[in-house]
DNA sequence: GATAATTGTTAGCCATGGCTAAACTGTTTA
DNA sequence: TAAACAGTTTAGCCATGGCTAACAATTATC
């Protein structure tokens, strides 16, 4: 392991404030990120489709792809891959439907992602901003730190 | 566009606090996230790089793919496309080094993570934790949301 | 009821980012 | 100095997530 052999740096760096953590620690960042894009888009596409369903009572694919700024081809494929993960029923050319596991996940999904949203506003952030940012960081927030940001969240409201 | 042909819902859900957003601000969420997507890896890549410079000296593939938790193969074939754009500069079997235009955006990237990386641990989260999350969570935070982080984390250290 | 418009599907293309296996280069060590 | 080892590269595979173009089905309009 060549990292090892040379324990000083020759630079004139030397200690500026924060290391570079354990190697362990360190790929497990990239790991955890790898994994989580793994799941990001059927989470946005499943939570998507259950707040259509909420809000317009059906869930069609043109308006998908409207609201993802993606092609009609794009979501058709994505919607086989979601029926063949069990999350959504479909019939051709009618509307999508979640299957208990979809619905789950929406709502997970949507309960995390307001939590995101709603604390970027109480820390400041725009609305507009807030609803831009949330939608990216919301699958990379640990449950931990959702539970922070909830108790910020609502001590701010007082 | 079915979605407008149906204004009222006939599910009992009526309004819960939270409506769709209008089509194009709904829409540009997602592009916005899929843009980060491209960069996130390549940025990750020369952050990495660049920490390696600075605190080893040198930037050797192995230590790029057992950091990242990748394959060596991996590492090679990324690192292809880093010379292609310009980025990095590389004799085969030696050290890594970056472009100007690499140190620029290493230096970008390693001071949005520290910030991001800050404002966690400022907020309350544990080290690991907020590592973890940092490195997800830094691609998807916008300027603005950038700089009242920022804010956020000096006034706590006071 | 025929035609037009909208909606959905399929086929086939491309870039990205992983992987394994095999070959090659450079360094260390017997 | 030759062999062994560590590091690097290449070839070729796969899944994902975009796209366009062509076609099919449904729904709306005349
Ligand atoms: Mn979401
Ligand atoms: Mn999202
Ligand atoms: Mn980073
Ligand atoms: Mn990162």
């Amino acid at each position: 392991m060549s990292e090892y052999q040379q324990q000083h740096s020759p630079t004139a760096y030397g200690q500026d404030g924060d290391a570079l953590p354990p190697v362990e620690q360190h790929a497990q960042q990239y790991e955890t990120v790898r994994n989580a894009h793994e799941t990001e888009l059927i989470e946005d596409y499943v939570e998507l489709i259950g707040d259509l369903l909420r809000h317009r009572g059906e869930a069609r694919a043109a308006d998908i792809a409207t609201r993802m700024a993606v092609s009609q081809a794009t979501v058709s494929k994505m919607i086989r891959r979601l029926n063949e993960l069990g999350l959504v029923t479909s019939k051709p050319y009618r509307s999508l439907f979640l299957t208990e596991e979809g619905q789950k996940m929406a709502e997970i999904s949507r309960s995390r992602h307001d939590v995101v949203l709603h604390f970027l506003r109480a820390l400041g952030v725009d609305d507009s901003t807030a609803r831009i940012d949330a939608e990216g960081m919301e699958h990379h927030v640990s449950d931990k730190t959702l539970t922070i940001m909830q108790r910020f969240t609502e001590q701010q409201r007082t």
